[in-house]
DNA sequence: CATGAATGAGGGTTCATTCAT
DNA sequence: CATGAATGAACCCTCATTCAT
């Protein structure tokens, strides 16, 4: 009648609070690997060290699940961003430290391109349902807004920059390197790796740069 | 994003080429759609119009079938990278269309981008056991080379430019937006159309362009 | 029929009796209305304000609180039947008396049908092992007697009745209406409702009184 | 590799028709004897001899079973009524052959008032959905109004009997002493059994005509 | 070449029951 | 006396896969 307890969680029984985080760590962990259907409700408790009944109990089901972990995907990045400050450096440096930041960011948390990798290939019912997402994130978005306006303000950057579309070129040339890097290894034998981003980075920070200074551009 | 079922297959029944071909075009949706796991047996049968029994005769297993539909999804693109023809075009011009190019080439063809989605999902496990990627891989590679060459020769572009990060560089800025669509819509409010990705690929051009430009970029 | 849960409970806690009659009223409802293996150990809690280990602390288990349910549902309509008093009305206005009790008992009373074929349909066995169900069985059996020996005494009905044939007639005429109500409606198109049971009450109660009678009844 | 097979089925693989009516015939005895919620859908396959995937190939999913069960319950209870012939016999005896064969057929075919029971508790609910019911069902409410009319044409029964009510009455009679047979034997001590049931039906009918024939009657 | 019929092995979810406080 | 937290054991249902024709 005695039975093993799953030693991982022997000092966090009973904590109502502890267990809902370990749970939602774990779908986090789970969701992101193997996606959506991948996903084991089994594995997840597990991970958690936890019963599987306590996952309908904390959660409801797989798809509440799911939407909690996509949401915290979200606050986690969040709070890597905001450890960023971005104020002590001038505005060109400020755009390549955040192109760097941006790189680290999702070299470092690759749940994150991964989870959202998953929720937009099931065409993004789930976001779309999360009702705070858009306060929750990002900001990254305030960084760069702030850092156009000091650029305009200095004279060195061009006005006209949305900041939406600035952040979405940085994040994607920070983006499909990092998630598309299985099938460029094969396809294009790119030999993507901690250092190949660093390096990645810089340049497409220098070409980020460019285009944001004032100058001969808009040609179109 | 066709789903119907090919009437084709009506007159055409015993005709083994043709039943294979609707196989991996069922499956190819099918798996672009909903992934690896959310992919079910039973639906690319219907899709293809064909019985169950039919799939494991031409292609063994699922697996199987997914390398194959993998694959088919690199040949199937390259068959409309063909059609492009850049060589009358002066460099930058040639740099622009391809930026053009591309982007609506992932529009047209959702679900290029959903299948190797999935397949970086997975971790790259099928990719890496196929073993004529390669060579099927993207003509945009060979083009990109030669504009660069011309871009070069003429004095236009910069040398020391990588044909393979300069196609990363384009690949990303049409690859995120479109990938991402659904929650770029909802964290970002980003009104992203075929309208506004055309113009953000100007945006993306003149960018690009500008990186390639032989001068005095400060790179460092 | 009521499903409010007892607010009752509010301002008697850790009231041991109080406690255990509520969740034995709760499990009697729940148990009537959704059977046995129908019926939610969680819903019983709820119902009787009360936390599920409660319900193990006072009963043991589900099945023992299906006994100690089925027990009370015998215990509450004996109370309902002690108020009938059939002592004023001559022999032939009791037994018309006692049809429309007996109508109208299970009527306002529906649980103790729906207990009854609960039990039925698993056999028994419960009941079996139930000590005094014969002892706090329904009064109606004696008086259904007292009738018979004043109705005999006074030369009105017939002798070699049987009590509990007689009672059988009785709770049959009224029970099968009540009981099949929703097939009835369905398969018949009975319009089976309050008036409709009276005036059938009248009827069973006219056929029971001319067999009762004495006479020259044919008897095969 | 080679698996026993269920040696119950092995005449019977791969044909449709036999096997959709194993799973009928299983699934009718499962819910009579445990009623829906009690029902185990691994036992129905089980009965039936065949696997689980089966039942949800024919049937759709639990609930379609026991509503499919349902009406095969009255399907199977009318082919029993079809071989009824009562236009030989005088209107008296024909009701007493009704009589007793409808307490014989409740009698040998418990699924019917078990199945009837389960659907009444759960409210009605699948019936009222199953859309030939009333027309599958009964011939013996034809019978029973073929019965009325000639008895009152010989001037033997009284007029302004209602057959729904008439066969109310006879079906209740038999019912309720079929139904409750295990709480009437331990409550009232009812010796119930074949014989006995035989005998009250005798009884019953005895009733039953005294209170059709015409003369001093209609007393409410 | 082709398919309707069938199944073993899970997958998500619920439920009676118990533990720790 | 009382309960929130936790779980083993099912239960309904699905899915990739195979058999028999």
């Amino acid at each position: 009648m005695a039975k093993a307890v799953s030693p991982i969680r022997k000092d966090r029984k009973r904590n109502p609070e502890v267990t809902r985080a370990a749970i939602l760590h774990a779908a986090l962990e789970e969701f992101s690997e193997v996606g959506h259907s991948g996903a084991r409700v089994d594995r997840i408790a597990a991970r958690a060290g936890v019963s599987k009944p306590m996952i309908y109990d904390y959660f409801g089901d797989k798809d509440a699940l799911y939407a909690a972990a996509l949401r915290e995907a979200y606050v986690q990045i969040r709070q890597g961003e905001m450890t960023l400050d971005l104020d002590r450096l001038d505005p060109e440096e400020a755009v390549r430290a955040l192109v760097h930041f941006t790189m680290n960011h999702f070299w470092n948390n690759p749940w994150f391109i991964r989870m959202l990798n998953t929720e937009n290939l099931m065409g993004g019912e789930t976001i779309r349902n999360l009702d705070d997402v858009t306060e929750i994130q990002s900001v990254l978005l305030r960084r760069v807004t702030e850092i156009l306006r000091r650029g305009n303000a200095s004279g060195l950057f061009r006005s006209g920059i949305d900041p939406v579309e600035l952040y979405i070129f940085i994040a994607s040339v920070c983006w499909f390197p990092i998630s598309n890097m299985h099938t460029l290894k094969v396809v294009f034998r790119a030999p993507i790796s901690a250092e190949w981003l660093t390096a990645h980075a810089d340049k497409a920070a220098d070409m980020i740069v460019g285009y944001l200074r004032s100058g001969d551009e808009a040609e179109g």
